[in-house]
DNA sequence: ACCGGGATGTTCT
DNA sequence: GAACATCCCGGTG
């Protein structure tokens, strides 16, 4: 069957009904195209771990934009992760797309993701990974993916979302931060979904960074 | 398998 | 200045 965009109207609900919908939907960019099979809902003001709980801010802006759009932000120095955009504009709603199976286009991801990244199951499991692979970083924040603005395209070949999804609470909250929600959906035995248990919510009251030029001790 | 830690810089308080 | 919707590597079982 031809790969049709999303609707529109797929994306204007509750995230948590979008999340597990969209597995089994094609992140097209060009010749690469990758099977969804990961995503979490983020659920604006009634939820500590969403970027829009206190409200728009410069960064979040384009999460309370219209519904099937890309909120692409950029986290711990390092990476893109993106989102689509759901529910009615002004509240601040969407879903991380987490991991793919690449279909096609595996060279030009690979090319992107470095030599590192082996085995197609490396490319794109994980939503920074997914991103490098794609290519996607802040400059597609707002795309369209109902349109296809910049290239992207959220597709459905008609192949339906699994009948039971995985479910489980989401990645990399911290304690407190809306980590109880079990609001991530997977296609589960698939080799690509980033973590088949997400584990414990990351306790950040244990310092990571030893403390970096402290008392003007200055490195080299 | 699990756990600890480093890389890296933007965002928000 | 702390936190951060991550990833990768190396150590230990």
């Amino acid at each position: 069957m031809a790969v049709k965009p999303v609707p529109r109207r797929f994306y204007r609900r509750d995230p948590r009904d979008v999340a597990p919908e969209l597995l089994n939907k094609l992140l097209v960019r060009g010749h690469r195209v990758a099977r969804i099979v990961e995503a979490e809902a983020y659920v604006g003001s009634i939820d500590p771990g969403s970027h829009a709980f206190k409200g728009m801010t410069n960064r979040n802006a384009t999460m309370f934009g219209p519904a099937g759009h890309l909120y692409v932000y950029f986290t711990y120095g390092m990476h893109w992760c993106s989102n689509a955009v759901c529910g009615d504009e002004g509240v601040g709603l969407a879903v991380l797309l987490r991991a793919a199976s690449p279909l096609s286009g595996q060279e030009e991801m690979r090319a992107n993701r470095g030599p590192l990244a082996g085995r197609d199951r490396d490319l794109c499991s994980g939503p920074a990974k997914l991103c490098q692979a794609f290519g996607i970083d802040g400059a597609f924040d707002g795309a369209d993916v109902v349109k296809g603005d910049r290239g992207v395209v959220i597709g459905d070949d008609g192949t339906p979302p699994p009948t039971s999804p995985g479910v489980s609470r989401r990645v990399g909250l911290s304690l407190g931060h809306g980590d109880e929600y079990e609001w991530r959906w997977f296609v589960a035995g698939d080799p690509n979904v980033s973590r088949v248990n997400p584990g414990k919510p990351v306790d950040r009251t244990k310092r990571t960074r030893p403390g970096r030029g402290q008392d003007g001790v200055s490195p080299g």
